[in-house]
DNA sequence: GATTATGTGCTACTTAGGTAGTTTTCAGTA
DNA sequence: TACTGAAAACTACCTAAGTAGCACATAATC
């Protein structure tokens, strides 16, 4: 009992930016999370089980999950979100109860809490407020995708590059986060594009001194310099 | 009052494929319907109000509405939606009640249902369940995203345009609807490309003999055609 | 019925970005 | 320490699709 109540607590912090516990009360949160089990993922593993997702949710906790989708026929891949701290998995399978084909996989050692999916929307049916916190989130998951799409068909691969990195900068630190030890192909799926593509821009980059990469690594050097570069992007055209 | 009755008699008929009067007994839909006005908007009228969509929330009766993107450099377009009967602006807004930058245009005579959001928020806190169909709703236009971020990165333009046809093929009609009377122009923003290259392609079509085009007029005529061209597109790639 | 605006069809040109291939670097490990 | 495999860097090439421009058709307005 005693080992539950740090559980929950310990839940309470890592999750405190997840929408969907927000404004709840402890008692709440407890009925909620007392649903869940943490689960831990290995680093670099495919979710591909089709129904996984439709009768168990998941909330991670730690570490980055990509979502992505695969087109068979030329194996192109595009990540449509890098998920990672309160996020949820698979959201369209809880909005509407559908099949949702995408692909998941883990790019670190992920934690999550598992749910399955007939509890929760029992929990739901017991707490209709609470789907509001639901509705925040997927408001935000369309404004990025909406963003995303408008991206891709008014800005080129630089600008969509340096946009990417621009969106990652930590406001305090100023340093990358989340996509600083990802390698060019990956980064590439980020913004719909191919590796060899990608690595020509960041060349570009390095050598006016915006960033400095060595193997999996991606740093920003001159924050300045990128944001000058964005702006000349978009009055020349 | 005899009057009204027969009112919410017409718009219950008109949006029984709005998602979010989804089972709803008639009190309850008497309740919401009643917090509405009717209101008609002149055919190719933009809707640019900045404010508007947060303080007025509205379903359209009949007509279009496309949602779109400008970019102001370039001053390209992208229609995101394509909203008709049922659909509802902003859903963004709606959701997370923050700004929304994006543009409205009325494509034919609309009508519509406006209620001042706060009403519609009061309501919705008097009904939660009823956050359940607007759940269901946000997921279908979170599909329907995704679906156009993958369109876009992995498919070329005639696959585009072809999908887009066959998406807007009645079932049971097996005619075109809804984008049957667009000019070439609408057609290319609809799939992210421009209208030179749209024609281009509508040209093709026209030579392998699967449509049939007059000024702002596109006709479907064999629709074996176009399904065997896009299995070709796809297995080629 | 003259004038204007808008849509359509076509030609010729340009280019960003995808593709393919080779070499080099680097981390893990046998 | 050498071997291996992946990532990164770079070169050369190709093409889909964007751009510009013009002629013509159709519809709308006065």
């Amino acid at each position: 009992m005693k080992n539950k109540d740090t559980d929950y607590q310990r839940y309470r912090k890592s999750l405190s930016n997840c929408h969907l516990l927000e404004n709840m009360d402890d008692l709440t949160f407890n009925s909620l999370i007392s649903l869940f089990k943490e689960q831990t993922w290995p680093k670099n593993t495919c979710l591909v089980d089709e129904n996984r997702f439709l009768c168990k949710f998941y909330i991670i906790i730690s570490g980055r999950v990509k979502m992505y989708q695969l087109d068979e026929t030329s194996s192109k891949e595009v990540t449509l979100f890098l998920l990672h701290k309160g996020d949820f998995m698979d959201l369209f399978c809880l909005l509407d109860g559908l099949e949702h084909k995408v692909y998941y996989e883990s790019l670190d050692e992920v934690k999550v809490l598992e749910v399955p999916m007939e509890n929760l929307h029992d929990w739901f049916q017991k707490h209709p407020e609470y789907y509001k916190n639901l509705l925040f989130y997927a408001g935000k998951k369309l404004r990025r995708m909406e963003n995303y799409i408008s991206d891709i068909i008014f800005a080129n691969i630089s600008t969509r590059l340096v946009k990417l990195l621009l969106r990652n900068v930590n406001k305090d630190s100023k340093n990358l986060e989340l996509i600083n030890d990802l390698s060019h192909k990956e980064i590439a799926y980020l913004i719909g594009s191919t590796r060899a593509v990608v690595n020509r821009q960041i060349q570009k980059l390095k050598k006016n001194g915006s960033i400095h990469t060595s193997r999996e690594n991606l740093q920003i050097i001159d924050l300045g310099i990128l944001i000058e570069f964005l702006k000349k992007e978009n009055n020349h055209e």
